[in-house]
DNA sequence: TGAATTCTGGACCAATCGGTTCACAATCGC
DNA sequence: GCGATTGTGAACCGATTGGTCCAGAATTCA
């Protein structure tokens, strides 16, 4: 019936999120997206509706892959470890491309708020439920509900500073200083 | 000679300044910024050359005022009541539409990177020169210069994080916590 | 008042934006 | 093979973008 094979779909959408991801919703033209996902403007349209939803999607997609690492994280260590891992992580090793491109949900919240309320209060969402995974980590980790609601108020503030700076292309690595900090602090105050 | 008087050129780009510091720099159509500075296409572009220029003007001049905000809280208190002073002020008292801007330099930073370095790198460089002044009145608290280095990333940090915050327009003050966990943290360091 | 100068509203421009349409090519069941 | 079905490239669309241009209004000097 059918043509069953057409273009592959997951990798397009990889390539849609990576350039979203670096470059946000509105400077990205459909130009962009067509040429990094190596498909016409038909099947564009025909698979994903339009510019925007594909955005939706993407900004979805990657929350459920920074939970994805979170969790991975937590298989391995403790909760703390897990979690100061989260911080760390992104910025040590392999200086990836990647290091400079933030977070999707904070860039899209800069972004868009004011501009489209709708997509930045949803990737403000992603954040608050990032927010509470933190709380139930330090819980986890032996804070009473209260301190651990308070040192995750915290911890986000640290993360969507991090994710700015991460953008600013600073040389060397200035911000795990900042975070060890931030940990010997929680630790402290857990124990 | 000539027409002396035209229109009031400061409060345009007090107007211009509003709007970027809202909307950022794409979402900020041409429209916009006439309808707002009431003043016509063609006077624009002889005062102000484009749309660009005028951005970085009003950067420059977002950036300039920040620093004599801090000055001013200087002059009046301790370094380290006037630096908590800057981060507790902009939440406190009379909730004002301000209070869900963020900080340009940020918004900036998040929104032009990768897109207009230029543009992005000199946000950057305005929040590299915030940091400075952090630590300098770090100093005058007592700190010893390296750890007033790394306090002032800290801060800068925390910095970052509460104007990503205040554009999510969370209910509340949820950012004043944090704000006095860290300088518990930090008077604690420096005593 | 009249000439000189300057500022400005609005018409105009090419380029780009996101999105639609359609004829054709490619694959299927048979 | 052949008809049916579906994915796709390219032409096309109106709207909007930032930017230019110029005729005329407004103001100053003489």
């Amino acid at each position: 019936m059918a043509r069953p094979i057409q273009f592959d779909r997951s990798k397009a959408v990889d390539r849609a999120l990576v350039l979203f991801w670096r470059k946000g919703y509105q400077a990205t033209s459909l130009a962009d997206l067509l040429a990094a996902m190596g498909i016409g403007r038909s099947s564009f349209y025909a698979a994903f509706t339009d510019k925007r939803s594909l955005f939706l999607h993407c900004l979805d997609l990657f929350a459920q892959r920074v939970t994805e690492l979170i969790d991975r994280a937590r298989a391995e260590a403790s909760p703390l470890d897990a979690l100061q891992g989260f911080f760390e992580r992104s910025f040590v090793g392999t200086p990836s491309a990647r290091d400079h491109w933030g977070c999707m949900m904070v860039n899209s919240v800069i972004e868009l708020a004011g501009v489209d309320d709708d997509l930045a209060s949803r990737a403000s969402h992603y954040l608050a439920a990032l927010q509470k995974r933190f709380q139930s980590l330090l819980e986890e980790a032996g804070a009473a509900p209260s301190e651990a609601g308070e040192l995750a108020a915290l911890l986000m503030l640290i993360n969507e500073g991090i994710r700015v700076s991460s953008r600013r292309k600073l040389p060397g690595a200035p911000h795990l200083p900042p975070i060890a900090a931030t940990f010997r602090l929680i630790r402290s105050a857990i124990a």
